[in-house]
RNA sequence: GCGGAUAUGGUGAAGUGGUUAUCAUCUGAGGUUUCCAACCUUAUGUCGUGGGUUCGACUCCCGCUAUCCGCACCA
């Protein structure tokens, strides 16, 4: 690619200058995981916030952590377990380590497919050679998982669990608490930034693909019967590259591709603009934004509409947040397996008068009379027909034909008023990869120049996003100036969420040029003037212009 | 995980089977009325890791780890 040069050269500054670092370095470091240096770990926290800022604006949004330590339970419910599992086995004579389904392939139409005791099973069955040594000698099949497996208390009394893969399912999994938050009204939405974890097998690209990730996901609840109204006029005059899942392109605002179902569901779209936004608040450019969705294969395993957006840098096109239309999938799971109710009440704007008639059991009589099998006798007397004459023969699940007499049986004649329903929530998920978004900041706000024939390299970050939002600079260490200069520097130091440094070391160029690198937005120079007048130089980093200003009138003070 | 390439101060590079490993830049101290990487003096800091061959290994060989590029998998 044209531009691996500019990679190394911007990969190099960025480790020179305390911005990402690859982690645990002193010990050859390790695969997958970085650094946020003293420059980066501000840079991702501001990143982070102007996150959080940008969907609680939307008032129906709450911020929320869980733990990224997760049993067992929770993301076997999810799918996780299953769609993140490989089974491996291990050859008894190399130690080498294969797919238990790989092996397979050859005898079962589709061994992935499998649980662990068939795979077991088919594999004694079929005994294969191992690829590596060619002996036949395999271990119990294990499960191999893309999570980060943990165990969850001491010894025996400890429980199964994971490193959460990803942020999502603490949200649904708290959705009780957030509907009795809301006072049980749909819509609302519940976002948290955090870890996740996957141990990928070959972690690549940097900051693109990681074991230990920053994650940003909302989930917003919503009822699939009532459509949400967005305005998107914001975004008429904006043309979105949309390419859809049979590969077209489409240059259309939201509001067209919504009305001709590219966009198949409202507030996707809206999601959609909404991150357009975020991201060119960051800085992003948005000549280096698509949007890319799913095509139906593609689809993960609880989504049932996705749209990417991608952002080009300098690895080319690469999915940064995936906004997927989950349906029902995840509150459904988790109620099946938990058992607990996960649902949200629907008023009927008539109650429904429902008539019913029909037979039941008789209880007192009934219940002595089939014992265990009075369940099931209930159930099909409740079917029959009102014409039905007893005693009458009903057939149970399990074959066996049972007598129901008349006087197991009772008349249920009455009218029940339904004035709402219950139903499980959807769910629209817009997650957000924090650090490939922080990645395409970074790599966008890179410019490489020359001043006085030098190569000069600068970020020019928003300053939403400046890890340093000012630098201090004494034109001289002396006759009174370093003093002025400290002394505003503390003053900034007491400012929250301010990040000012002291600079004094070398030529004021050279000072500017180290600011420029690190993306500092404004430079305060104290000079020979300062000392009459208390004004001082204030510089602006992308353009290099200055204008002199009393210290009282910053305007970040 | 497979195949290929690579690993030298913070960064970027040069180099050698032989004893104090080189250069630029950066960083620190001092000097210099220094507003866009000036200059002078000076200092700190390197052969990824483990093993082998050898009288001697940064150099040659092997393993490991990491990085980059394909493939596979995935977000």
């Amino acid at each position: 690619m044209a531009d691996d040069a500019r990679l190394e050269r911007l990969q190099g500054m960025l480790r020179q200058r305390g911005v990402l670092l690859p982690a645990f370095d002193l010990y050859g470091g390790a695969k997958g995981l970085y650094d946020f240096g003293p420059v980066g770990g501000r840079l991702r926290s501001k990143i982070n916030q102007a996150w959080l800022n940008h969907w609680t604006s939307l008032g129906n949004v709450v911020e929320i952590s869980s733990p990224t330590v997760t049993p067992y339970e929770v993301l076997e419910a999810s799918g996780h377990v299953g769609e993140f599992s490989d089974f491996m086995t291990q050859c008894g004579e190399c130690d080498e380590a294969s797919r238990a389904d790989t092996l397979l392939e050859s005898h079962h139409p589709n061994p992935d497919s499998l649980n662990r005791g068939d795979l077991q099973a088919l594999l004694d069955d079929v005994s294969p050679k191992c690829p590596a040594c060619g002996a036949v000698s395999w271990s119990q099949i294990e499960t191999q998982n893309l999570m980060f497996s943990t165990t969850i208390g001491a010894g025996s009394s400890g429980r199964p669990g994971f490193m959460r893969p990803e942020t999502a399912q603490g949200m649904f999994t708290m959705f009780p608490a957030l509907y009795r938050h809301f006072r049980e009204q749909l819509p609302f939405g519940a976002i948290q930034v955090g870890k996740g974890y996957r141990n990928e097998i070959s972690p690549r690209q940097g900051m693109i693909r990681l074991r230990e990730f920053n994650m940003a996901e909302m989930e917003y609840f919503i009822d699939p019967s009532s459509q949400e109204t967005h305005d998107f006029s914001k975004w008429d005059s904006t043309a979105m590259e949309l390419h859809d899942g049979e590969g077209e392109v489409h240059n259309l605002s939201l509001t067209q591709a919504i009305s001709i179902g590219l966009i198949r569901h409202q507030t996707v779209g809206y999601f959609m603009g909404k991150t357009y936004d975020f991201l060119l608040e960051l800085g992003i450019d948005s000549q280096k934004v698509r949007f890319r969705q799913h095509a139906p294969d593609e689809m993960a395993h609880y989504a049932s509409d996705c749209w990417d957006v991608e952002l080009h840098g300098s690895y080319g096109w690469i999915e940064c947040v995936g906004i997927a239309h989950r349906g029902c999938y995840d509150l459904e799971a988790h109620e099946k397996a938990s058992g607990r109710t996960l649902r949200a009440r629907r008023e009927f704007l008539e109650p429904k008068i429902v008539e019913i008639d029909g037979w039941t059991i008789d209880g007192g009589v009934a219940g002595p009379a089939f014992r265990g099998d009075a369940g099931q006798v209930k159930e099909l007397v409740e079917l029959l027909d009102l014409e039905t004459e007893f005693p009458v023969d009903v057939v149970l699940n399990d074959g066996r034909a049972l007598s129901v007499e008349s006087q197991h049986v009772k008349r249920v004649q009455k009218t029940v008023k339904e004035t709402g329903e219950w139903f499980i929530p959807h769910v629209v998920e817009p997650a957000f990869g924090i650090d490939r978004i922080l990645w395409h900041v970074l790599d966008h706000a890179y410019d490489e120049s020359e001043k006085g024939g030098e190569p000069y390299r600068m970020l020019k970050l928003s300053s939403l996003v400046a890890p340093i939002d000012v630098v201090i600079l004494p034109l001289f260490e002396k006759n009174g100036m370093d003093e002025i200069a400290s002394e505003l520097h503390k003053r900034c130091c007491m400012i929250p969420n301010l990040v000012s440094m002291y600079d004094a070391s070398g030529s004021i160029g050279k000072r500017y040029a180290r600011a420029d690198e690190i993306g500092v937005p404004l430079c305060i120079t104290v000079d020979h003037q300062s000392l009459e007048d208390n004004t001082v130089t204030m510089r602006t980093r992308d353009d290099g212009s200055q204008v002199r200003i009393s210290i009282d009138e910053l305007p970040f003070l």
